[in-house]
DNA sequence: TTACATGCAAACGGTTTGCACCCGG
DNA sequence: CCGGGTGCAAACCGTTTGCATGTAA
């Protein structure tokens, strides 16, 4: 199934489907935990499976481009920091083509995290809330 | 003021105000921008301050300790994945005392996020919702 | 047969750290 | 005066890359 999704996916790019990359897939969809490069390394060594970590980070790309595989808690290679005096919480809209990190604050936003914590009994101390995709201008090129 | 919070803060805990510090914090407070370490360092060098970047480095965490910085954009050094085939998009409770994820899906959330964007004219592809705080195991601990 | 892929090891780049000297309290 | 702080440069470590070799189509 995957396999399919990802073989076609290959195969419109003009890339190939070798046995690393399936080995690859095959150890991201046996698990249903969140995993880093390392950690799919170990797994698949585990299984008796050799692949090097050079084509686990070069096949993750793929499958992130392809939708199979999704990246969490990582948006870019360095930290970034921002002050809060003055003004408080809030969360960002940032525009994957030009970089515009438009602020925005949602009252409404805030309680219904605050009702879906107390359903999980978890303890909320902050959150964080990004959404991706086009700001106006971008769009308007498009 | 924001002097005076830091100030403080340091007294109390047991650390010392010094002019690098200052520098730091002045540094941080001069731009409602986002930024990294590096952008900091070259602010500060720009308005004759010299401020080595491991003092950056290491002053960085005590304004996040004390409330006057918030990290954006980053949670973690490496990057994480999960696939996604299967269970779609949800958004993640992440506990900071014993690192367990919880899967939330609201489809409120959702609509919510959505109407946002109408609001500010973007075109949403995706976004990332991360709750960080206590779940129910090491909140009952506490 | 021939791009494209792989493995390896070296390079990269942001972050951390050891150490000798410095300085705020 | 002294314990924490600083700058510097080296160490770290996750990720990327160049290159010779392998292999899917």
């Amino acid at each position: 199934m995957e396999n399919k999704i990802f073989k076609e996916f290959l195969e419109k790019k003009g890339l190939k489907f070798t046995k690393e990359r399936a080995a690859v897939l095959k150890g991201v969809f046996s698990t249903h935990n969140h995993f880093d490069p390392d950690d799919l390394l170990i797994n698949l060594r585990r299984k008796g499976i050799r692949v090097s970590k050079a084509s686990i980070y070069r096949t993750l790309p793929l499958l992130l481009e392809c939708g199979l595989v999704e990246q969490v808690e990582k948006v870019d290679k360095h930290a970034h920091y921002e002050h809060t005096f003055g003004h408080g919480h809030h969360d960002h809209l940032i525009c994957i083509k030009c970089g515009k990190i438009i602020a925005l604050y949602s009252e409404k936003l805030e309680r219904l995290q605050v009702n879906l914590c107390k359903k999980e009994k978890f303890r909320c101390i902050t959150h964080t809330l990004e959404i991706k995709g086009y700001c106006s201008k971008c769009n308007a090129k498009a």
